[in-house]
DNA sequence: CGGCATCCCCAGAGATACTG
DNA sequence: CAGTATCTCTGGGGATGCCG
């Protein structure tokens, strides 16, 4: 039942964080924007201020920071258009569309148990 | 496809983090210690230091502060034999063992593209 | 329009020490 | 053993402004 993978999880001797994938994958697109942005792009092409806008308490700086990274990473692909004013388009990759598999299994557990884990809340924060 | 759970997403017009359940799940588990925690107690029961000895890069301060918002977002149990010296032994409730699913997804996929992420990486940073 | 550079600021993580 | 308390400090994110 994944023990292998869960075997490649050994903090132990791995000081290194790179060597443990899921450590790794999660320091990148754990932050509060990477999967916003994915999460936007599944339906397609989105300009930067598209993306902006969308995302609509990201500031610009995060959402440049963020795409870079993506992109470095191969989530995304970044498309520049060289006109005046410029035009760039974001699209997912390969890689960003399969990890939407994933992702969006994620999206519908936290959408199912959300009011659970409010509920929970509510009660610890009741107990004396 | 997954557009209702789409649309649960709007930052617009709904500053409140809280009413987003992706983003309220993600700021409290997407830290560098909860799902690392959750796994490892995905074998059984654990002891307090059985933890910490487990993920040997977290501090006993850490470990104590993620679990107990573990705890009161209804993840994990917490029970105390009161002892000498102190018991304490921590389990997955019902709800933290659901977790397990779309988190053992994305444990998989980290693990299958590992290697493709870290490739995209360096042809990245090698392009001038 | 898209995106860096710069400055600022504070939440949050580490270190250390103490307690039931 | 299983925490809590306090202090410190840093790095990541906001705000602002400039550039091609």
């Amino acid at each position: 039942m994944l023990k292998g993978d869960l075997m490649s999880l050994p903090n132990k001797s791995t000081p290194d964080l790179q060597s443990c994938p899921i450590r790794d994958v999660l320091d990148r697109i754990g932050d509060q924007w990477s999967f916003l942005i994915l999460l936007e792009l599944q339906d397609g092409v989105r300009r930067f201020s598209e993306l902006n806008r969308a995302i609509d308490d990201v500031s610009k700086q995060m959402l440049s920071r963020t795409l870079k990274r993506l992109e470095q990473d191969g989530f995304v692909h970044r498309q520049l258009y060289p006109e005046i004013p410029p035009r760039v388009e974001y699209r997912l990759t390969e890689l960003g569309r399969s990890f939407l598999v994933p992702l969006n299994a994620l999206v519908a557990w936290a959408d199912a148990h959300h009011s659970t884990i409010r509920n929970c809340r509510k009660t610890y924060d009741a107990a004396p």
